[in-house]
DNA sequence: AATAAGTTTCACAAATTATTGAAAGTTAGA
DNA sequence: TCTAACTTTCAATAATTTGTGAAACTTATT
């Protein structure tokens, strides 16, 4: 296999893993893109090389930039802005663990706080069965943030050193 | 807030959340529905409350069975199917683990492991940052995979007692 | 200030995904 | 075996999500 095979190949199936995490295939594609290329790429690059449009390539860029997945870069003399992606994979994991964590575990522990102050006969079997499987939720959200944050403020070399010889 | 309220509220948070995660609205708002009953519902039951076919109920609800995250339930002199959720967390937790790694996880490794192949000059700036992210991944994704299974095997109580610990 | 290079926005179009509902298929009991 | 209760399928349709591209906007340079 040469090279511009494998890399279509892998920013291929790098999209639709993606979209089955509800990260728009565009987004992945560009991701992949910049993650196998050795230099940065300018927009018009992007969108050659995926054949996708200016607006929907500058709207996904911007996106990766908010993650924290990708970076503006400077070329002194240029006027055009580059792009390049976190090559370090734990940090690009650890930076998709914590927006996820923000935006989806935060709001629906909010909402399962709210959910606590049901009120009705505690001896009901329709109440007691939602407030306990609220309650397990909640516990478990709990401990899953816990255990998010400190991964996510973990060194990757604690990860790959004592955490993994944990799970042999 | 009364119990309708706070069942409605959690089935569309829930639902919200799947629809994040790859998962349809209805299949998380059926899942959610069962979750919060004390007893098991029929489809019947299920395209009242959430106000749906019962084409989409009976397509959502078979895969739920095969995710594993809802059974079947008999109910003696009844000739209608019931079906209720797996209550406990921890097991749901696991079992939706088990699934996505098997359906996402495994096809990029295989894919990955493809990719590997690739030949051209060794020195080439391209190639070697393509090999080196991939061989990345690779790696990343091969402790990821341990990590699951172990996660997956454990009992629940190693899971709230040590690991836990671990990470305060 | 004028210009040109570069970036962003957004109404509309295209593509994808979910849902419906009626018809076909099953099964338990008479 | 027949039939009525119940379940499943799937082609058509609806809803949602994603992408386009031209116009508006911004900024650097002369």
């Amino acid at each position: 296999m040469n090279l511009e095979e494998a890399k279509a190949q892998f920013i291929q199936s790098w999209g639709i893993l993606g979209s089955q995490w509800g990260i728009n295939r565009t987004m992945a594609q560009i991701h992949s893109l910049l993650l196998v290329s050795a230099k940065p790429l300018t927009t018009e690059d992007i969108m050659e090389q995926l054949s996708v449009s200016r607006g929907n390539t500058n709207m996904n860029v911007r996106e990766l930039i908010d993650w924290g997945l990708v970076d503006k870069v400077i070329i002194p003399g240029e006027r055009k802005e580059y792009f390049s992606a976190e090559k370090d994979i734990w940090k690009v994991a650890t930076l998709i663990m914590y927006q996820r964590k923000k935006r989806e575990l935060d709001p629906m522990v909010k909402v399962l706080n709210q959910l606590s102050t049901v009120d009705g006969d505690k001896k009901n079997e329709d109440v007691k069965a939602f407030v306990d499987t609220v309650t397990n939720i909640k516990k478990f959200a709990g401990q899953a943030e816990k255990t998010l944050d400190t991964i996510i403020k973990a060194e990757e070399n604690w990860f790959w050193g004592s955490f993994i010889k944990l799970f042999k």
